[in-house]
DNA sequence: ATAGGGTTAG
């Protein structure tokens, strides 16, 4: 039989765009089908797709005033809720109340969604006050709304109170409060809480803990989780993808490897942890290579799995493909992000292409402390010191907090154009200014700088004095300087003190043996030779990469293992040849 | 109402 009802319900659900809505909206006037609940809730479905009809949905609405329950308004906050904006929900609820609609359970629920969206922690404080007049604060709903908007805004105190002052729990209660930990970076709170759990744990549940394990390192009780899942659940893709992420951040490669193979479905983001695995394990080459069997298998690759392919361009140096990767995002429109943009910064400024990382850096609409430690590196391995320094000063003006790792880049910079007294400035400031901790590294640069600007009693000063332990990277400054202005006191008494630490670190020997070397105590080489081999050390070889046709090839001195080693050789043979008769 | 992958240094 004809309704109308129905028919309008289908055309609302077509329509796209205003000027088709006003006809549909003539109708509803007729018909009267503007006093009814759940037609009204559709309508605004369709508005809540126009951030910027939200005035002509709430219109529409007051319409109906009267007759209308706060169906269609929960409708309309929770079309906003998921979107850009959504801010735009509470101002729906703000002229709903205003409007004399009154808000009921369903409401705060997507109410409170939608201030976790944009971190809206005074909102809901506001809302947890308004539940709590409107003797809504029992629901269960709404008491999980709560704890999940105060994780979300980070205020985990909060959370825990309405945790703990909740009298029956279900299983969204505990993952909520889970949640919350994880998103405030708080893993072992995280773990901790769910060995608490007196509900059966859901899916949702392990997923949220074993990426606590894959976070905090956690590999033992990763492994009691995974035996769990085995007996008691079904595995679903992001279960195993949970799993699979667990065991490759905690280094277990053999176990990942077998995971990833036996998985029953793979998507993208299966192959995303283990490209990403691979790169932050330092084996960039290999990551390539899952990277190309992926493309080879037909799978598309998105903003996110690109952003640590480039991350892999970045660290091998290969421009060809890292800038294949930039043309296929702009070729195919893929959207990118901060962290995307961040990874395209990054690769052009370590492949030598500072004009790119420039341009797309300023090109992007947004930049945060990564952004602009991507570049400040760049600039600082290029020995462009006085471009650094200058963006440094433009980065805390535009308000984007440094961290240590900028520092390291500033002095990095000034250590390279043997700038003492700037690095001194900016070496107080890191804890003065910004309340960082100078680490390791930035002790080893600031010794760096002394000893390039032949402060050698300073540089040994700063390296007795420091918090930590020089490493073989500082006494290798050390000592290096030493040698080069002539100090063989100082250098004994360095070589001395470096031997009574009992280093296994192959590192060391090899550096102390060079300046032996180089002193020409040749005694003592022969000394630290055997007592290199009595400690059991080995020395790992040094490599070098080279992209050949967007691929990269990994090499040691006198490598033979390549199947064109042949030509390889009669090739670098001949530009010998040649390098030498042209000298 | 709860659930997975990404960026900077070393």
């Amino acid at each position: 039989m004809f309704n109308l009802k129905w028919v309008l319900l289908d055309s609302i659900k077509d329509c796209k765009n205003l000027r088709i809505f006003r006809q549909i909206h003539a109708q509803l006037v007729t018909s009267g089908l503007v006093y009814d609940d759940f037609v009204t809730s559709k309508v605004m479905e369709f508005f809540a797709n126009f951030v910027e009809y939200g005035d002509y949905a709430c219109d529409y609405l007051e319409q109906g005033n009267t007759r209308l329950g706060s169906f269609p308004f929960n409708s309309l906050i929770n079309g906003y809720v998921g979107g850009e904006f959504p801010q735009t929900a509470v101002s729906v609820y703000r002229r709903m109340v205003r409007d004399g609609f009154v808000p009921d359970m369903f409401t705060f629920p997507v109410l409170l969604k939608a201030c976790s969206n944009f971190s809206g922690s005074r909102e809901g404080r506001q809302v947890h006050g308004v539940v709590v007049k409107l003797g809504l604060l029992a629901d269960l709903y709404v008491q999980n709304s709560l704890i999940r908007c105060y994780g979300a805004c980070g205020d985990l105190s909060c959370a825990g109170k309405v945790f703990d002052e909740m009298v029956v729990r279900d299983v969204v209660s505990w993952n909520s409060l889970i949640s919350g930990f994880m998103k405030a970076g708080h893993f072992d709170e995280a773990i901790s809480v769910f060995f608490r759990m007196d509900v059966e744990p859901s899916i949702a549940t392990l997923v949220s803990v074993l990426a606590a394990c894959a976070r905090n390192g956690n590999l033992c009780t990763g492994k009691g989780i995974h035996g769990v899942i085995e007996r008691r659940f079904k595995v679903n893709l992001v279960l195993g993808n949970a799993m699979l992420d667990m065991y490759v951040k905690n280094g277990c490669f053999y176990e990942a490897k077998k995971m990833f193979d036996e998985l029953p479905t793979r998507d993208i983001v299966s192959w995303t942890i283990m490209i990403t695995g691979l790169v932050q394990s330092d084996h960039p080459k290999e990551s390539l290579e899952l990277f190309s069997m992926m493309r080879t298998l037909g799978i598309s690759p998105d903003a996110i799995i690109l952003t640590s392919v480039l991350s892999a361009c970045a660290s091998l140096g290969t421009l060809d493909f890292g800038t294949w990767v930039h043309e296929y995002i702009n070729q195919r429109g893929i959207k990118w992000d901060i962290h995307t943009g961040t990874a395209i910064v990054d690769m052009y400024a370590k492949c030598g292409c500072i004009e790119m990382a420039l341009q797309i850096f300023y090109s992007m609409p947004q930049r945060n402390t990564f952004t602009w430690n991507a570049l400040l590196c760049g600039l600082a391995m290029h020995g462009l010191v006085h471009e650094a320094l200058d963006l440094f000063e433009v980065m805390t003006i535009s308000g984007v907090e440094p961290n240590e790792i900028t520092f390291l880049a500033i002095l990095t910079a000034c250590c390279h154009s043997g700038l003492v007294d700037e690095g001194r400035k900016y070496f107080e400031n890191m804890s003065k200014l910004y309340n960082l901790l100078p680490k390791l590294e930035h002790y080893g640069c600031m010794i760096d700088l002394f000893c390039r600007a032949g402060l050698l009693e300073e540089a040994v000063e700063l390296a007795r004095t420091m918090p930590m332990k020089p490493d073989m990277l500082i006494w290798g400054v050390l000592l290096n300087a030493c040698t080069t202005v002539g100090n063989v006191e100082l250098s004994h008494r360095i070589q001395d003190y470096i031997l009574e630490l009992d280093h296994d670190d192959s590192g060391v020997f090899v550096l102390l043996s060079n300046i032996s070397a180089i002193n020409q105590r040749w005694s003592n080489v022969t000394r630290l030779r055997r007592l290199m081999k009595d400690r059991g050390v080995k020395k790992a070889p040094g490599s070098s990469v080279i992209e050949v046709d967007g691929k990269a090839h990994e090499f040691v001195v006198g490598d033979i293992s390549h199947l064109q080693t042949e030509e390889i050789y009669k090739v670098l043979n001949l530009i010998n040849s040649v390098y030498h008769e042209s000298h």
